[in-house]
DNA sequence: CGATGCATACCGACTGGTCGGTCTGGCGTC
DNA sequence: GACGCCAGACCGACCAGTCGGTATGCATCG
């Protein structure tokens, strides 16, 4: 166990984790080496400061993510709605165990740090709208196919998912319990539902 | 000016400014008194510690923003969702200048509090579902004047939105603009027209 | 009325612990 | 034998909290 040469990548699971729970200033150096199982000297070997090594988890965090949803189930269905709708599913599964494991790193750190650390906050940035980006596709497709024409644009749905679940995690917290969070969710699919299905938001409408 | 006898009062308007740019354990203790032109004597000699302040802070937080939203216009229609949706509207407009000014305390502090500060949680969790306590009356009496019996209750609907505006702080930290709560605010505000409005959740369809 | 005493409000130098970051030395591997 | 990788003692800045002190009311009594 513990093979050398993979601290590195043990050092950045670990600060998923850790800034996860503790968020991102209450997490000492020694906190994330601790739960690699790594000493200070192998941290600052891999990294030149605490902030050096935010940007490498955001980033590690990104390609992560990219990965996790890129292979996750929801692109099964062929109508790009019911991707869409599978997708708000698959959110809502996810929401599952601690809490830490299915809270955003980088919704955690943003409220951190946008102030402080503008670099840090952009990275966290792209990680978040990158990801709202990929609905993007599915969403425009969708209303094609549904022959709807409405005042708010695909991009908008695509931030307005991320924020519906950004604010459920928040909630989570506040409670310590998953269901307010997942709630949250069910709304969301359900205006999503009704965007869709709506007769006053069809071009076809008499 | 700076009377004494109110150095607590501004210490607690201090720490509310300094807090929602910084985040709490961004922020020091000299921090707040500098804000408060006040030095660290003066400071705990009110406040036995900096997570004393903390509690006291959200204390003053419930107060202020429950006389802010019971004194604002939005409670003036006469119809229940009109209520509903002028509240939506309040929260839209007031997302303007600074992103400390519109942003939510409490929201915040959750973030980095909830694994380590049990009863500030707990603070934070009654001042979020306190506020949203006070929009389930209009909702379950646009409910009920609309003659819907839908699948989610005016409390779930009442956190969804509370959800929806803190992703949308979130999403307003990380691009450093208002832009994007406002359209996520927009598209709460569409959800609860469709919600009342949609032929399939009403109780008379056919 | 002034003096005396006491409480509350406030000040700011200081302390003691904490934590990001450094440095020296060692171990394995090519 | 040099170089990447790591260990952990150590340093120094920083900061929550302390402590001894001063200032300002506000009673009560002679």
């Amino acid at each position: 166990m513990a093979a050398r040469h993979d601290s590195k990548t043990r050092l950045l699971d670990a600060a998923l984790k850790v800034v996860r729970t503790r968020g991102y200033n209450a997490t000492r150096v020694e906190d994330i080496c601790a739960e690699a199982g790594v000493t200070k000297g192998s941290f600052f070997h891999h990294f030149k400061s605490k902030d050096d090594l935010a940007l490498a988890a955001v980033a590690h965090w990104i390609e992560m993510t990219g990965g996790f949803f890129a292979e996750a189930p929801y692109h099964a269905p062929a109508d790009p709605l019911d991707r869409l709708l599978a997708y708000v599913d698959f959110r809502k599964s996810i929401i599952e165990g601690d809490i830490a494991e299915f809270t955003c790193l980088v919704g955690t750190m943003t409220q951190e740090i946008h102030e402080s650390h503008p670099a840090l906050r952009d990275a966290c940035a792209a990680s978040i709208f990158g990801h709202a980006a990929t609905l993007e596709p599915d969403i425009e497709a969708a209303m094609r196919q549904r022959g709807i024409a409405p005042d708010w644009t695909p991009a908008s749905l695509a931030r307005h998912s991320q924020a519906v679940l950004q604010g459920a995690f928040i909630l989570a917290k506040a409670t310590g319990d998953r269901t307010v969070a997942r709630e949250s969710v069910d709304h969301l699919k359900r205006y999503i539902e009704l965007l869709f299905a709506s007769p006053f938001a069809r071009k076809d409408r008499p």
